[in-house]
DNA sequence: GGGCGAATTGAGAGATTTTCTCATTTAAGG
DNA sequence: CCTTAAATGAGAAAATCTCTCAATTCGCCC
């Protein structure tokens, strides 16, 4: 059923599931497919929602479960925004930062990574070891810079 | 009560509630007490739990409010980690990032901004305009790593 | 292609978290 | 003090997330 929506980014995310030894479901499948044709964050609902009209029932267990999975994996980051919402993002691998249209929410990869060639001696230097960062921007997209003018 | 309590950060707390027209209230000021007394990022059942233990029954619904209130004043930050989990931590005003310890939550300033010196022109050429970014730092601190050693 | 075993899912109950309402309380200025 | 509007408390309600376990499905092997 799927075959004909098949794209790229679900034959990465069944590559990066077999590699773990994970199954390639319907399910997980149709929630990479949602997540990517929409080009947005998407919140879980939304997300839910997405996969029902692709699949019919599904279950909302499954898509928490197969979000927590996929994020484990890299295939999917959870975004935070100002007003306290969240959601998820396809990611293609590399990509650890996203940029984030606050008004349609819309999602663009963000290959450099601002922290890279930050020097992070002088934090260091407290004794603080920093083993992660986690970086968002937030903005308008052309788009919707476009409209409010 | 509070009064052998108050603090820089109470004071500095009551002062951005003035400048907006904000009353200074107990609550209020609690909250800020237990999250800069505690020095980590709290949740929101800490953040209840500490303010108890100070005021006695204080609504959990007042709690939120506080720290929506207070989130919007910039005096509080929400911040996420990577397994899901989210917490509130005091922030002084300027410091709009911070590292935060992965073992204890700990939270450290972060005063110099690794995203102010990045050129943000290779992306805005794409027509998205960069209004706000987030950037936090997990990693351990010297406490938790000398433990962990 | 069929069968096996383990991973995954569905459904709904249950737990947790967050919001809402409105009567009561309280801060702050006169 | 007094007044008035802001803020709180309490608990119901809504929303969000997790759990359980029987049923299903994937991937492997023949």
């Amino acid at each position: 059923m799927l075959k004909d929506f098949e794209c790229r980014e679900e034959s990465y995310a069944k590559e990066v599931l077999r590699e773990r030894g994970l199954r390639s479901t319907s399910q997980r499948l149709a929630v990479i497919h949602v997540l990517h044709e929409s080009g947005r964050s998407l919140s879980v609902g939304e997300i839910h929602d997405g996969v029902r009209g692709i699949l019919g029932g599904t279950g909302l267990a499954t898509i928490y479960r197969t979000l927590e999975t996929f994020e484990s994996l890299g295939v999917v980051r959870r975004l935070h925004f100002p007003d306290g919402e969240s959601g998820y993002a396809f990611s293609r691998a590399g990509n650890a930062h996203h940029m984030v249209c606050l008004a349609c929410r819309s999602v663009f990869d963000f290959p450099e990574c601002p922290v890279k060639n930050f020097d992070l001696a002088p934090l260091e230097r407290t004794g603080f070891r920093v083993k992660d960062h986690f970086v968002q921007f937030f903005g308008k997209c052309a788009d919707c810079e476009e409209v409010a003018s």
